[in-house]
DNA sequence: AGAGTTTATGAAAACATTTGCAAGACTGTT
DNA sequence: AACAGTCTTGCAAATGTTTTCATAAACTCT
């Protein structure tokens, strides 16, 4: 039993190959008696279209290649779902890659992406290695940065402004009467999203005449373990912060438990705030006060912007779209206990 | 500014693209002075190979297939990144495609990755649709199923198995000697997972003498928020069990949240029982006690059996490997108040 | 009924690569 | 110096499709 091609196909409808290509890419073109007979013969020989061969052509290679950290974090979880089901739904299938926060990796991932031939690229954020955006513009593959927003940002980008992010969450803080603040956040250095969001809570901050203090700063990865360890830490002594700015709701998550632990009320004698509302924020006890990144809107947003921008002659047709922030009140933050007179 | 050809390159090298050609794909053949030569032109160029053109010939076209319920859920993500981890460092690309638990779909994203021309095709659970698995016998692609092991599946697998789970958990409930038992479960009607579980968990109730009361079984999806909002009412009245008995940590995460809300101390008037200790159940207070599935070694296993799948000739070699579970007892279950004499 | 127009189909070139075969260039041995 | 063997390379066929062009058939209108 040999595999069947598209002449055998054709042979089996007692037409050309050519007609048979016609029937599975522009049916419209084709009489339907002709057409029906074509289909059957799909159908009884079990026929499944070669899209290498198609690829090959010049066509369309139908994948499109997102480019993410890690899909492990319920942070991109959520986004590479809503931006497959949408580019599913017109046609395309995904071709996955992760990096583990390496640009050099990426550099490599991006070469491999290529080699087959995908008809477009998305990326999260906006920071990338000099050789990927070069290999990229050689290419003449339509690249969308997916996840942040910047007005003037050199690549397409569909996502949230994560300056305001860092700002909203501040603010709220800044509102409660808070000034003894602590800061948990990743490394910043090659991660946009976090620096971003970092350097806008500090200016809030600073424009509020609050002083940072150096050892209520903390650096951890976006985990939930690590987190609660580092402000198990942070949180031991006597001499800790009346509020925890968390770089993301995972981190959060941790901080909470952490105080959970040490018996520390939340919000009555610390308040917690993250950024993202991810799955389970809203439902854990006490719940999560946060700034909400609508990553389904984002990743539906920039499916959609990919799509068009394939369908497009120009090569770099710019699309630029910023999704809203929100923030989202819940339980883990109150005002600052030095607010509260007797 | 065309771009390059595997002839341009061969023009640019002073040799034939069937020499560039082994460069690539047999760099051993060919005498190293030429090769330098070779890798030299391609460097100058930027030439990106095709792996379109390459997948045609009938070569391999470095891409495996995965097939997901959904990859927003914690349950599917780790594994994901494993899976992709594994095969990435063998030199395949994942082409992805979720169906949202509906097996129709399936169909037609095994489909679609078959017209992709996948070197393997690897899908979560052994319980899959006639058409399903009749095209992919017809295309002799070599097929994994992911997640669940059973001995005598039909197809290869890998992963752990669902009934020794539904077993250690509910004979952790019975040790502790809890006789009123709640479980919290999605529908089982296409999930064998959750089947396997459940009912491996019901025979061993069954055994012990148990009477599982149908007021205390509720059918909710994988959802924090939806679990939190069941368990909510069957935790309400005074009438309610010692023990729940959780499909997965998420639902087992909304039960703990549930209990919280309700100022029912866990594990002293409930006990609570996950399977598959998520990131964060372990850091979550109080710590949920739950039967872990090594989700990154499932991942790595899997990678590995259809890496090597692919190098066989034989269509269907048989692979068949089982993850082993471990109970984890942290602070989520105790001893059955009733159990505990003055 | 005939000219003009539209519609439907087929033949063949093109796409970018791999590989079996064969020939030429070396190597070492006698 | 001739021979056998081993390396290295190029030629050309093959892979499965799409699309342009041409042609034939089927309408439409006067």
């Amino acid at each position: 039993m040999i595999k069947p091609d598209i002449v055998f196909v054709a042979k089996l409808a007692g037409v050309s190959p050519a007609t048979v290509s016609r029937v599975m890419n522009h049916p419209d073109l084709v009489h339907p008696a002709t057409r029906r007979k074509v289909e059957l013969a799909v159908e009884k020989s079990g026929y499944i279209r070669n899209r290498a061969a198609q690829a090959m052509h010049g066509r369309r290679s139908a994948t499109i290649g997102l480019v993410v950290p890690t899909v492990a974090n319920t942070i991109f979880a959520e986004v590479v779902q809503a931006f497959n089901d949408t580019v599913s739904a017109q046609g395309f299938t995904l071709l996955l890659a992760s990096h583990g926060y390496d640009l050099d990796s990426e550099y490599r991932l991006v070469r491999k992406l290529l080699e087959h031939r995908v008809d477009a690229l998305a990326v999260v954020g906006l920071d990338h290695s000099a050789g990927t955006f070069r290999l990229i513009a050689e290419q003449r593959v339509p690249l969308l940065a997916l996840w942040n927003y910047l007005a003037d940002s050199a690549l397409p980008c569909v996502g949230v402004d994560n300056r305001e992010a860092g700002r909203l969450a501040a603010e709220h803080l800044v509102t409660l009467g808070h000034r003894r603040i602590g800061m948990v956040f990743p490394a910043i250095f090659d991660n946009d999203r976090a620096r971003d969001r970092k350097t806008a809570a500090t200016a809030v901050f600073r424009a509020a005449g609050i002083e940072l203090q150096d050892r209520w700063q903390v650096e951890v990865p976006y985990s939930i373990a690590q987190a609660k360890a580092a402000c198990l830490e942070l949180l031991a002594g006597e001499d800790r912060p009346s509020a925890l700015l968390c770089a993301n709701d995972v981190i959060a998550q941790g901080a909470i438990y952490a105080a959970a632990r040490l018996g520390i009320a939340v919000p009555a004698s610390l308040s917690v705030i993250g950024i993202g509302d991810f799955a389970g924020s809203a439902q854990m006890e006490p719940a999560l006060t946060t700034v909400r990144i609508p990553a389904q809107q984002v990743g539906i947003a920039a499916g959609q912007a990919i799509v068009t921008a394939i369908g497009r002659p120009d090569p770099d047709f710019m699309i630029r779209s910023r999704v809203e922030l929100e923030l989202i009140m819940r339980a883990s933050t109150g005002i600052a206990a030095e607010m509260i007179r007797p």
